[in-house]
DNA sequence: GAGTGGTCTAGACCACGTT
DNA sequence: ACGTGGTCTAGACCACTCT
C-alpha cells in the first residue's frame, strides 16, 4: 500500500499542518475542547502531535482565520462562541457567468454621457460638487435575454484613459477589471420592485421582486467607480462555504 | 524616531513577509508584473528581498489566496488574468447584527410543527418521503419594529435534542449555533415582492421588493436546516473587501 | 528529468496583552 | 514581568507537472 496523501495520519501520529487541523476540528465538533474554552498552546500540542511548532502555527492559522478559533497573543486560543463563519462568494464577472452557463454572452451601451452626478452618487464617490463624471447605462444579456441592467458611474480623475474606449468588442465592467488596478471596495444587496421602465428593460412584470447589487470600488487615491447592478427576475446569487 | 510597525521597510531591503506582499502589489497595480507574466522565483525574490524562502513564501500565498496571483508547481507564479476577486462577508448572526446597532433584539415563534415537508424542501435536506421535520416560523425584531422573519425546516435525525428546547430565552437561530457544530453550507440570495401575508408580518406595503436568504447548512453526516429568510423592506447586507 | 512551489524542522527573537 | 502567539531563518525533502 503506498498511500501517502498530502494530508495524512501516520499511526496516530498526525504529521502534515492539514492533518493536524483536521484533528483539531474533529476535537471541536465531538465538544472536547468546548466553546469558549482554552486549548492547549501551540508548544504542547506541537510536542503531542510530534511536530514543529510552526507547523501547529500553520494549522491553527487557518482555523483562526474560518472563525473557528480565537487567538490572543498572551491569553492562548480558544474556541470560539458563536462560530462566525464567512461565507466567501466569487464577484461575478458578468460575462465568465454567462459563458458559463453554456449562454451566449452580449451587452448594449444604452446610455453614455459625462456630467456632475447628484448628491447620492457624488457621496458615493466623493467627489466635489463640480466634477463631472463618466455616467454608462448598460443592458447585459444571456442569449439575448435581458440579465442585468448596470448603472455606472466612473471617476474620470482616477481613470482618464477611459475616455478614448469606445465599448464596442469590451464591456464597461470587463474594460475596468482589465484596466484599473483596485484595492477594495463595498457591497451592498438589497432589493426592490421593478419599474415601469426597470420591467421594459429587463422584461418582467411591474412590481416583481428584483435583486440589487450596490458596489464601489477604489484605489489607494480615490473611489474608482461606483455601480448599481439590478438583476432579472427570478436572478439569484448563489455561494458555499 | 522609533517607528518600528510590523510591517516596514528597512533601507529599502524589504524583511518581513507583509512588506514583501505590499511591495508585489504594487508591482502588480504599477503593471512592472503585467498579468498573465510570469514572476520571478521565490528564491530570487529571496534573494532580491534579503530573506528567506519562506518568508516569500507566506507572502505570495497571500495574495494567491486573494485571487491576485496563480501559482503552480513546476510551471510557476503568474499574475492572474482576471483578478477573481471574492467577498467575504460574515454570515449575520440576527442578535449580534441588531444589538450591535444599540437596537433591542426580541423574536416570536409563530409556528412550530412537526411533520413530512413539501417537496422542495425535502430535496434541500435530502430526507426521505416519509421523514417528518421540525418546521419552525419565527418573526425576529429590532427595537419591536420587524426586521427579518425565519421559515426553517429542521433535521430531527441530526438534531434529536431539540425536541426538548422550548426557544424562550433562545432563538432557533442562536440554539442551532451553539449546539450543532456544522461544515458547511449554502447561500443564495435573491428577491421578492412582498404578498400580503409577508407585508403583514413585516410591517411594509404589499408588493414591496423584499430581500431573500436561502441558506443551508449540512455536517459531515446530513443536512441539519434549510431555513429562507426574508427582510423587512429597506434592508442592506453590506460587506467589504 | 528537472524545476518550481509546498511543506517541515529546530531554533531563535520579537510583539503584545494579561497578570 | 512574563507567557503566548507571530514571525523569521537556513536548510532539507517532497509533490507535482511541464518538457
Amino acid at each position: 500500500m503506498t498511500s501517502s496523501t498530502t494530508s495524512s495520519t501516520i499511526n496516530g501520529t498526525t504529521k502534515t499542518w492539514q492533518a493536524i487541523q483536521a484533528e483539531v476540528r474533529k476535537r471541536i465538533n465531538a465538544r472536547l475542547w468546548k466553546p469558549g474554552a482554552l486549548i492547549p498552546h501551540e508548544a504542547d500540542l506541537a510536542l503531542e502531535f510530534g511536530c514543529a511548532r510552526a507547523t501547529v502555527n500553520r494549522a491553527l492559522r487557518g482555523l483562526a482565520e474560518e472563525g473557528l478559533l480565537t487567538r490572543q497573543r498572551r491569553a492562548g486560543t480558544r474556541v470560539a462562541l458563536n462560530p462566525v463563519r464567512h461565507a466567501r462568494f466569487e464577484i461575478p464577472v458578468i460575462r465568465s457567468e454567462i459563458e458559463g452557463r453554456g449562454q451566449s454572452f452580449g451587452f448594449a451601451i444604452l446610455k453614455r454621457e459625462t456630467l456632475v452626478p447628484p448628491p447620492d452618487v457624488r457621496a458615493r464617490l466623493k467627489t466635489g460638487a463640480k466634477v463631472a463624471l463618466l455616467h454608462l447605462e448598460t443592458l447585459y444579456t444571456a442569449d439575448g435575454a435581458p440579465h442585468v441592467f448596470e448603472d455606472r458611474w466612473i471617476n474620470l480623475a482616477a481613470v482618464p484613459s477611459i475616455d478614448e474606449e469606445t465599448f464596442v468588442t469590451i464591456s464597461p465592467n470587463e474594460w475596468l477589471v482589465r484596466e484599473v488596478p483596485f484595492d477594495g471596495g463595498d457591497f451592498t444587496f438589497s432589493a426592490l420592485a421593478a419599474t415601469s421602465k426597470q420591467a421594459a428593460l429587463l422584461a418582467c412584470e411591474l412590481g416583481q421582486g428584483l435583486l440589487v447589487l450596490d458596489r464601489s470600488t477604489h484605489n489607494a487615491q480615490a473611489v474608482v467607480t461606483s455601480v448599481r447592478l439590478i438583476f432579472h427576475a427570478g436572478y439569484r446569487m448563489h455561494t458555499q462555504i
